[in-house]
DNA sequence: CAGTGTGAACCTTTTCACAGCA
DNA sequence: TGCTGTGAAAAGGTTCACACTG
C-alpha cells in the first residue's frame, strides 16, 4: 500500500487484502493499541511502524548461515533477508575447498572460526543450510558458539538445550499443501461425475 | 520411529515429540478413524500409510520449477521433495545462456516450451523460484499452460484466476518469529534486571 | 457520516475425565 | 492393566452490532 501511495487504509480494506473480515482486523490491531482514526481509517506508514515496533523488526539482527551449498547460496542472496533487518554476517562450511570463496561480497570461512565470529559480529541467529547428515553437527557448533536462536533448512530433526530457541523450515509442507487441495479437486469432481463419495473428514476442510 | 525401529507408539509418545498434549493427538487421530489398539497405541506403519492416504502423499506429483538460479538449484536438489512423492520434470529459465544446462540429471528448458512440458509430464504443479521481479510473468506463463497449483517462493504478490491454488512461502517468516521471541527474551531480562515493563500484548504469548 | 474500538454472542478448538476394550 | 476413543466442560478465537468520535 506504501508502494501505491496509499496514505491510509481502512480496516475493511486491510481485510480484504489478507482475505479475513474487517472485525477481526480491528481486534487484532486494537491489541496493539489505538492506531486508527475513526470516520477514516489508519495510517499506512504509522500502522507499519507500530506492528514492525512490537514484532521487533525495527532492529537487525545478525545471522550466519551455516553450509554453503546451492540452499545456503540462496539464502545468502535471497533479497527478503534484508528488507526485513537480517544480516548475514557470515557464511560457514566444512568443505575446506570452499573455504576462501567468495559468495555475494562474503568469505566463506571455517566451522573452527564460527565462535569467534559469533563473539565479534554480535551474532543472534544461526541459519543451517547443511545436508540433513551434518545438520545435528552444525547445531552442536552453533550452541557452543552460543548462538540462542536457530533456524533449520535441512530435512532433519535437531536436538538443542532448552534454553535455545529452534526452528526449522520445511520447504515442502507448501507443496504438500497445494497437493492436498489438488487432490480434493479431483475427488470433488469424481463426485459430481458420479464417482465415490468423500470421506467426512476430508470434506470438512475450507479454503484453497 | 520408524528408523529406529518401533513399532507401535502411544499417543503419549506422539504428543510429546510434538509438543502437544494426548488427548489432542487421540482427537485428532480419531477423525481418520479408529486406528489405535486400546492399552497398545498405535502401528506406527499403519499410522504412517492412513495420514499419508488422507492427506494424498500416497500418490506422486510431477512438478516444474520456473527460476534456475541458486534458489532453483537448491529446490531441484533439495532431497526433502523426493521423499514425499514431488518429483521435478522440469526446469525452466528464460535466460538463454541457461537453457540446455545440466542440473542433476535434468536440462534447463526454455519458457517457451512450458505448455508443451505440462501437457507431455503431466505437471500438477508450478514452483517460481525466479527474482521478485519476473515472478507475475512466470506465474501468468504456468496459468497459460494449465497449472492449476502455484507455489511462489520469490518475495512478491502474485495474482493468479479464482480456479488456481496459490501459495507463497516467505523464507524470512521464521527468521521474524525467532528474532521476536529472542527480543522478547531481553526484554523480559530487562524486566527481571530493573528495565522497563512489557506491554500486556507483547507478554502474551507463548512458547518459542 | 464513515469507520474505529469493543462488549457480548457465537462458534471452534482444546482439555478433562472416564467408559470400554485388547 | 494400559491406553484408546469420545462425550462434556473449559478455554480460546471470531463475528456481530453498535456506541462513539474525528
Amino acid at each position: 500500500m506504501t508502494e501505491r501511495g496509499m496514505a491510509t487504509v481502512s480496516s475493511e480494506g486491510l481485510a480484504e487484502s489478507a482475505g479475513v473480515n474487517s472485525a477481526k482486523v480491528r481486534k487484532d490491531l486494537s491489541y496493539l493499541g489505538s492506531y486508527g482514526t475513526r470516520g477514516v481509517g489508519y495510517d499506512v506508514e504509522y500502522l507499519i511502524y507500530q506492528i514492525s515496533r512490537e514484532l521487533g523488526l525495527t532492529q537487525d539482527w545478525n545471522c550466519v548461515i551455516l553450509g554453503v551449498g546451492n540452499l545456503g547460496r540462496a539464502l545468502a542472496n535471497y533479497r527478503g533477508f534484508g528488507a526485513r533487518g537480517f544480516r548475514i554476517v557470515g557464511l560457514f562450511d566444512t568443505d575446506s575447498s570452499k573455504v576462501g570463496e567468495k559468495v555475494d561480497a562474503q568469505t566463506i570461512e571455517n566451522f573452527a572460526d564460527l565462535k569467534r565470529a559469533v563473539r565479534e559480529r554480535n551474532v543472534a541467529i544461526g541459519i543451517i543450510a547443511t545436508p540433513a547428515a551434518s545438520a545435528q553437527e552444525a547445531c552442536d557448533h552453533l550452541v557452543a558458539a552460543g548462538v540462542k536462536s536457530v533456524l533449520n533448512f535441512a530435512p532433519a530433526v535437531l536436538q538443542v538445550p532448552g534454553d535455545v530457541s529452534l526452528r526449522k523450515v520445511d520447504l515442502s509442507i507448501e507443496l504438500q499443501i497445494l497437493s492436498f487441495y489438488e487432490q480434493r479437486k479431483t475427488a470433488l469432481d469424481s463426485v459430481r461425475h458420479g464417482g465415490k463419495r468423500l470421506t467426512a473428514s476430508a470434506s470438512k476442510s475450507t479454503r484453497p
